[in-house]
DNA sequence: TATGAATGAGCGTTCATTCAT
DNA sequence: AATGAATGAACGCTCATTCAT
């Protein structure tokens, strides 16, 4: 009945104390008595639940990334809606993922510290489905006009121009609604000129 | 001939061994011993010339740092020439500069390990710059219909874009030097499409 | 058809499985939790029938000394019989007790773990018997000519050999019945002659 | 120009504390730490000259094992001399082993704790010469009447059974030299006894 | 100046034991 | 009585840093 990790409560404390631990002082100078601490329980208490200390940062990893692409997929494939609705979304989206999940961001949006492989394949796998369905949207939005490569290189460069727009220089503080929608409209401008014009 | 870091000899191979064995192995993995055996000298010498692991990290990172800014600025300040060119020369000098510092460069642009303030603040200076100059480009293209802040908003979009261009979902290989034009292209048309409309 | 200790079905599983468990890992490797699942109970039950795993041990070792001891006793007092056969038996009845015992042999010899006074008091007990048994054999068989002292001195020096002859070096297989023949014929002959000539 | 192992001062100063700390409370109970301190060295300079807390332990077992062995064999090889004062002189030599080296001397005699191939082939090939020593010694005494393997398992017995004579019961306190000579004394007309009359 | 042997604080992990159910 | 989730003391080992030479 309940989900699929993490769970019975302890176990749910622990990934939550985990994520919060990991992302104030970053993998290396977390202690795992400081996660326990935080999660209000015994040490060996995280050693029921989580077979090391990497396996922790790893579960925790794993769902932060699932709950952001989540986030953001249900909106982008709805069908109809107008394209730069929907990128402005992605972009609040972003901004609102950062503003809960704080500095542990830079980890899940460009890899940190002790990742294995299965990490790695579920981040990469997370980033193709993410440019995919920006990709789409943008062949919807200019039909005929745009090749798949072209789509997914705009798409790269849109999904990572919105990090560079919402989390400016120092990435200590959020940017404004009005530079999301700038950022947006330069994008949206730029495919669709470059590409009738191509066309 | 002396500049104000690192220098005699010594302090200088530290400080390329400390950036190769950093970059391969992340901060907290790179052992002091590594560093010294890659620079061929003793474990005790790398605390004559540096006060700490952590002060010699932030030293190669200052360095490194520079010399990205550095080889943007001459190009992109130097007076006439194409803003196609100037941003497609941006692109092809974060690809070398990857290419050569390999995943070193995860750190400096966004993995900070331990990194105290005085880092972050050259970082953001260096940020700053790289912006404003890219600014400065787009407003010299677009003349009188660009507000300030929106150009520093578009700076930023094309800054941050352009990593996720260059490196593309595995962050393993560098993109074809097609895509960064394509990216270049989007902008471009995005930003004069998009202010000449406004203006 | 109670015995004094771990019975109630629940503790005699208990002290089977530590048998087992210990003698396959010794008594540091051997975990709580596996003597536990040996004996097919829960964790806590092990604390239900035992104080801790010292004691435990303690226990089962008492038990299995005695179970050797108890086998020789009946044999090697019985009135009457021959003085090389009553030693083959002895051997024997060794022999079949280290096939069983596997590896628990050694610690019941010789190694102790952490043993508290009682046990080692208890293993002097034993071995004390076994030696004035044999000692009146030995006593019985050329009466007269052997004192008290030098008997018992034979019979440690039979009982310790015979260990060398039933594990060869290796201590891993047991030795051929011609083996222990030769061995007991040496050590009969040797009291015989010696002591025939000292008289 | 120094010996083979744990040289350099230090490395000597902590293979005899690790000697007298592992005899002190066995492998499982001695602390890295309470080596060190007995060494009179840091804990961390434990790691400078042995790779772990049981690499330490077998050097040590390697070395006490080899010094027991040498012992004994320029005695028994020599040419010449009285079967019975040899086998004297290996009970004596082995007092005062037992006596030196405490209660180690169960270890060695009968391995204990993580002990892995390389010292159990060592220990093996030890005990196998001593018993070849033994061997030759009786068949040179009872020429032409003794086949090899008769004089093997006589020797093991022999060599089993004098710890038992040193080592009385409780393994406590040593034997007074009158006890070695009585089971010399078995042993060696044992031996003579039964072989000629065989033979 | 240059060195590397020596150091010990620090941390991940294990596991005997407890106790609420 | 029986259980096993929870606990934390304990310990092996690492590695940045020091300092005698």
């Amino acid at each position: 009945m309940e989900g699929s990790r993490g769970e019975g409560n302890k176990g749910r404390l622990i990934l939550d104390a985990a994520r919060r631990v990991f992302a104030a002082t970053g993998y290396y100078q977390a202690r795992v008595e400081d996660i326990a601490r935080e999660a209000g329980v015994g040490k060996g208490t995280v050693y029921e639940y989580f077979a090391s200390k990497e396996e922790l940062y790893l579960e925790m990893l794993l769902e932060v990334a699932d709950s952001y692409a989540t986030g953001v997929r249900g909106e982008l494939e709805e069908a109809g809606g107008n394209i730069r609705d929907k990128l402005l979304f992605t972009g609040r989206h972003l901004c609102s993922f950062l503003a809960e999940h704080g500095q542990l961001a830079r980890m899940v949006l460009q890899d940190p510290g002790p990742i294995n492989f299965k990490f790695k394949a579920h981040l990469r796998t997370i980033r193709r489905d993410m440019v995919k369905m920006v990709a789409a949207l943008l062949t919807a939005t200019v039909p005929g006009l745009l090749s798949q490569e072209d789509a997914e290189v705009a798409a790269r460069f849109f999904l990572a121009g919105l990090a560079g727009v919402v989390y400016p220089e120092t990435m200590q503080s959020l940017a404004p609604p009005e530079d999301l929608k700038t950022a947006v409209d330069v994008f949206v401008r730029g495919v669709s000129q470059c590409f009738q014009q191509k066309g």
